[in-house]
RNA sequence: UGACCCAUGGUGUAACUGGCAACACGUUUGAUUUUGGUUCAAAAGAGUCCAGGUUCGAGCCCUGGUGGGUCAACCA
C-alpha cells in the first residue's frame, strides 16, 4: 500500500500529528457507536469505513459500541441487523464488542461524584417548565429552583430516583454547568431522566438512563478512545463533552467532527427510513430501494464497492450531497470484473429463423466473464424459434440504430447472424413475431467472408430456458433532493414507477441452480442478482444497476 | 437574534502548510470491441463567495462582509 503523503483528509492529518507527537503513546483506538434503534444506511456505511479504516491504517484498533441508552426505542432486531451489517462490510471489532449499557453503574457512581462536587442537581421541573426558562442564546435561562438544593439532599433524590420512587418525568439529574452560556448545550443539560421502561440487555434493573452527553463521552473515555470521530451536528456538544470528562475527572479522548453523506435521490434520516417501512411505502428495511446496507446488499451491492465508494468521497467538514452517480460507478466497477456474463431477455419478442432445421437443437459456447479468463466457458442451447429483446426491434429504424429492422442483419451473441425478412402483427398492429433468416456459416458469431455487422444482440432459446421474475428498480424519489422541498414533504415525492415486477423474463439455462445473493451481468441489459425470495421453482432477480447506455442516452437527448 | 462550523469546475475531494489549482465521478470526442459494456486516448469545464490587508508572491495568513449549516428534547 502506498501512501500519499499529499493528499491525507483532516483527519488523518490530526491523527498523524498526534502520533508524531506521541500522543496516547502513539496509540489510535476508533469506535463505531450506532444506537440500536435502526437499521444500518450507506451514511453509516461511511462511517464504518472511516472508524475501522483509521484504526486499520494506523495499526490501531476499532470497536463496536452499541450507544443503548434510550430503552424506548431501541431493540434486539436492531443490534442483530447491524453487527451482520458491519460484519458483512468486511470489518472486524475482534472481541471489542461493548454496550453503553455495560457501563450504567460507572456512570452511575460518576454522576454521585457529581453531586458530592455540587456540579449536578435533581430537578423537579417539567420538561415544559425547563423548556420555558430556557431562554434563547441571547436571554439568559431562569435557574431551576432546585438548582440550590444540598448535596445531601441531591444524594438522597438521585438514589431513591435509581430505587424508582418516582414516576416518569418528574424529575431529573441536571449538570450545574451555565445558566447563560451562548452554547444553548451548556446551560444546564439533563444528565440522567427517569423511564421505568424495558431494556433490551439490562431488563427493569435501571429505571433512570443517561442522557447521550453524560453518557457518550464516558463510554469513549473507559473504552480508552483516542479519537472519537462523529458527524457535526455534535459539533456545539464537544464544550460539554469536554466540560463533563473533565469534571468526572477522567480520561478525555478528542472529539473530531466530520460531515455526514447526503446522497441524490434518497433520504437519509433514520426517523424518514422508519416511516418509509412503518408506513409501507417499501417492503421493509431490507427492501432493494432503500439506502439501508441490508437493501444495498439484497439489492446486489457488493462491500467492496461500498468500501470503494466510502474511500472515493473522501471526508472532510463541509456539508455536501454526492451524486448517485457515484455509488453506481462503485457497483459497476466491482461487478464487471466480478459478475458472470449471463443472457436474459426482460422484454421479450419471438423470432423465428425459417431456414433453421426444426427441432434442431444446438449448444453454442459462450464466455462468462471477458474481463476474467479464469471463469471460463459455457454452452448455451439455441434453436429454430429465440426470443429477443423488444427494444432490440425497430420497424422504422434511424441509421444510427444498430439493431434489428427489416432487411438488415445484426449478429446473435455467440451464435449466428441473422437477417429480418418479415414483420407479423397482430390484428391492432402489434408486432408479435419477426421471421428472419440465419447464415450457417456465421457460427459462433463470425462469418467467413470477414463481413461485418455493427450490431450484436443477446438473446434466449424459446424452449429451453428459465422462466424467471425480474424486479427492476428505479430511484425511490422523483428528486435530487426529497428533503428540501419546502412545500412537499418527502413522502409526497416517492416516484410512483420505483418498482417495475416483471414476470415474464427469459433466461439462459446455466443459472439454474444459482445461491441467493449471486451477481450476474445480463448482457446488454446490466447487473442482476438473485433476491433472497427466489426458489428453485420461481427464480427471482433483482436489478441492481443497468450497464452504462450510451444509445438511451442519445435518445433521450 | 447569540455561539460554533463551513465556503475550490456540474458533483465530491486535493493542493507537500505562502510559489500562478490536481484527482475522481459526470459530460463531450475519437480508437478498439462478438455487450452501444469494458479498455485506451483526448477535450471542454473553476482562477478558489465578495471587499480590503500582510507579502516579492495568497485558494492557503489577517480584518470586515455575504451565503450556507448546526444548536434552544427528559433523542442520539
Amino acid at each position: 500500500m502506498e501512501e500519499n503523503k499529499a493528499s491525507l483528509n483532516f483527519i488523518e492529518q490530526i491523527i498523524e500529528n498526534d502520533l508524531k507527537n506521541g500522543k496516547n503513546n502513539s496509540r489510535v483506538h476508533t469506535r463505531f457507536p450506532p444506537e440500536p434503534n435502526g437499521y444500518l444506511h450507506i451514511g453509516h456505511a461511511k462511517s464504518i469505513c472511516l472508524n475501522f479504516g483509521m484504526a486499520e491504517k494506523y495499526n490501531g484498533l476499532c470497536n463496536l459500541r452499541f450507544d443503548d441508552t434510550n430503552p424506548t426505542k431501541e431493540d434486539v432486531e436492531y443490534v442483530d441487523s447491524i453487527i451482520e451489517d458491519v460484519k458483512w462490510l468486511g470489518f472486524d471489532w475482534g472481541d471489542r464488542l461493548y454496550y453503553a449499557s455495560d457501563y450504567f453503574d460507572r456512570m452511575y457512581d460518576l454522576a454521585v461524584e457529581m453531586i458530592k462536587k455540587g456540579k449536578a442537581f435533581v430537578c423537579d421541573l417539567s420538561a415544559e417548565e425547563v423548556s420555558a426558562m430556557r431562554g434563547t442564546p441571547s436571554i439568559p435561562s431562569q435557574a431551576s429552583p432546585y438548582r440550590t438544593r444540598s448535596v445531601e439532599e441531591n444524594l438522597d433524590l438521585f438514589a431513591r430516583m435509581k430505587a424508582g420512587e418516582f414516576p416518569d418525568g418528574s424529575k431529573t439529574l441536571r449538570a450545574k454547568v451555565s445558566l447563560d452560556s451562548p452554547n444553548m448545550q451548556m446551560r444546564d443539560p439533563a444528565m440522567y431522566r427517569i423511564r421505568h421502561a424495558h431494556h433490551h440487555r439490562t431488563g427493569s434493573k435501571w429505571c433512570i438512563y443517561p442522557m447521550y452527553d453524560w453518557a457518550h463521552g464516558l463510554e469513549d473515555s473507559i473504552e480508552g478512545i483516542t479519537h472519537s470521530l462523529c458527524t457535526l451536528e455534535f459539533e456545539n456538544h464537544r464544550p460539554l463533552y469536554d466540560w463533563y470528562l473533565n469534571e468526572a475527572g477522567v480520561y478525555r479522548p478528542q472529539q473530531i467532527e466530520f460531515a455526514r453523506l447526503n446522497l441524490s435521490y434518497t433520504v437519509m434520516s433514520k426517523r424518514k427510513l422508519l416511516e418509509l417501512v412503518q408506513e409501507k411505502f417499501v417492503s421493509g428495511w431490507d427492501d432493494p430501494r432503500m439506502p439501508t446496507i441490508s437493501g444495498m446488499r439484497r439489492r446486489g451491492y457488493t462491500p467492496e464497492s461500498l468500501r470503494a465508494f466510502s474511500d472515493r468521497i473522501g471526508i472532510a467538514k463541509r456539508n455536501n450531497v454526492i451524486d448517485v452517480a457515484m455509488l453506481e460507478h462503485s457497483v459497476r466497477e466491482d461487478l464487471n470484473k466480478r459478475a458472470k456474463r449471463v443472457m436474459a431477455v426482460i422484454d421479450p419478442l419471438k423470432v423465428t429463423i425459417k431456414n433453421y432445421p426444426e427441432g434442431h437443437v444446438e449448444e453454442l459456447e459462450a464466455v462468462n466473464n471477458p474481463e476474467d479468463e479464469s471463469a471460463g466457458t459455457r454452452m448455451i442451447p439455441f434453436s429454430k424459434q429465440i426470443y429477443i429483446e423488444r427494444e432490440d426491434f425497430m420497424e422504422d429504424a434511424p441509421k444510427k440504430f444498430f439493431r434489428l429492422a427489416p432487411g438488415r442483419e445484426v449478429r446473435l451473441r455467440y451464435a449466428y447472424f441473422i437477417t429480418c425478412e418479415e414483420v407479423i402483427k397482430d390484428e391492432n398492429g402489434h408486432i408479435v413475431e419477426l421471421i428472419c433468416t440465419y447464415d450457417p456459416l456465421s457460427k459462433g458469431g463470425k462469418s467467413p467472408d470477414g463481413r461485418k455487422v455493427k450490431g450484436t444482440l443477446h438473446w434466449v432459446d424459446a424452449t429451453n430456458n428459465i422462466k424467471a421474475q425480474v424486479r427492476v428498480y428505479d430511484r425511490l424519489f422523483t428528486v435530487a433532493d426529497p428533503d428540501g422541498d419546502k412545500e412537499k414533504s418527502y413522502k409526497e415525492l416517492l416516484n410512483p414507477d420505483s418498482l417495475s415486477i416483471i414476470d415474464q423474463a427469459f433466461v439462459e439455462p446455466s443459472v439454474a441452480n444459482a445461491e441467493v445473493l449471486s451477481y450476474y451481468q445480463f448482457e446488454r441489459l446490466g447487473y442482476f442478482n438473485i433476491d433472497k425470495d427466489s426458489s428453485k421453482e420461481k427464480m427471482i432477480f433483482n436489478k441492481t444497476v443497468g450497464l452504462k447506455d450510451s444509445w438511451a442516452k442519445e435518445n433521450v437527448g
